[in-house]
DNA sequence: ATTACCTTTGACAAAAATAGTCAACACATA
DNA sequence: TATGTGTTGACTATTTTTGTCAAAGGTAAT
C-alpha cells in the first residue's frame, strides 16, 4: 500500500505520459519506475523531485509523503513505533530551536 | 549527541561493567561498543535488548529511544521532517485500527 | 497475424552501506 | 613493569540497495 507510488502514478497518467516516457525524461530505467510506482522499490528523493517537476505537481507534499514512507518503513512491525515517533517529534522540535 | 549511547554508557557504569566485559557478555567487539556508545556507529535493536538485560534496565524505553534515533537519522537536514513525522503518525494510528 | 505500443517480471551484476575483525595507541593505577 | 581502562584506524566481509537487461504478456489498430 504505497500511497506515494499511487499518487505518482496518477499524476503521471494525468500528465498523459507513459511509463517509458516518464522514465526516459528522468533518466531512470522503466523497470525501476514501474516497481517504484507499485511500491516494490523505494523512491529516491531526487527522483520524486524530478517527477514532480515533470508532472508539474507540488513537490512539497510529495517529499513529505516520501519521507513519511521512509520513516514508516523503519518502524514496520515495531510495537513501539508510535511512541518512537512521538519522541522523535519532540526532539526534532527541540532541535529546531537551537 | 546520541542520547541512546549516553544512556547505555551510564547504565553500564552503574552496573559496574567495563566496556570490555559488557562487550564480551553480549558477543560484540569492544571497538564497536565503544563507537556505539559515542554515537559513531548505530546500535542494532538486538544489541540494545541484550544490553538492557545485562544492565537490568527497562528495555522498552531504550528501544523507543533506539527507534526514535533511527527515524531522526533519516530526517536529518530535511526541511519537512516535522511534517513527515506528523503524516507518519497519522498513518500509523490508522493502521493500528485495521 | 504482425506491428506498435504499453507495463510487468525476474535474473543478474554493480555499487554502496553496514557490520565485524584486529592490532595498536594513550592513559591511568597498582 | 604489568594490568586494566577506553579509543582509533585500517582493513575485510557481508548485507542491502541500486541499476541493467532481456523477455514476457497485454491491448489495440492496421
Amino acid at each position: 500500500m504505497s500511497t506515494l507510488g499511487l499518487k505518482l502514478r496518477e499524476l503521471r497518467e494525468q500528465a498523459g505520459l507513459s511509463l517509458r516516457k516518464a522514465a526516459m525524461q528522468t533518466d531512470i530505467d522503466v523497470a525501476i519506475l514501474s516497481k517504484m510506482e507499485r511500491g516494490e522499490r523505494k523512491f529516491s528523493k531526487e527522483l520524486v523531485l524530478k517527477l514532480a517537476e515533470l508532472y508539474k505537481a507540488n513537490s512539497d507534499k510529495l517529499v513529505i509523503d516520501f519521507l513519511s514512507e521512509k520513516v514508516l518503513y523503519e518502524l514496520e512491525d515495531e510495537d513501539f513505533g508510535l511512541e518512537a515517533l512521538k519522541v522523535a517529534e519532540k526532539q526534532l522540535k527541540y532541535k529546531k530551536n537551537k
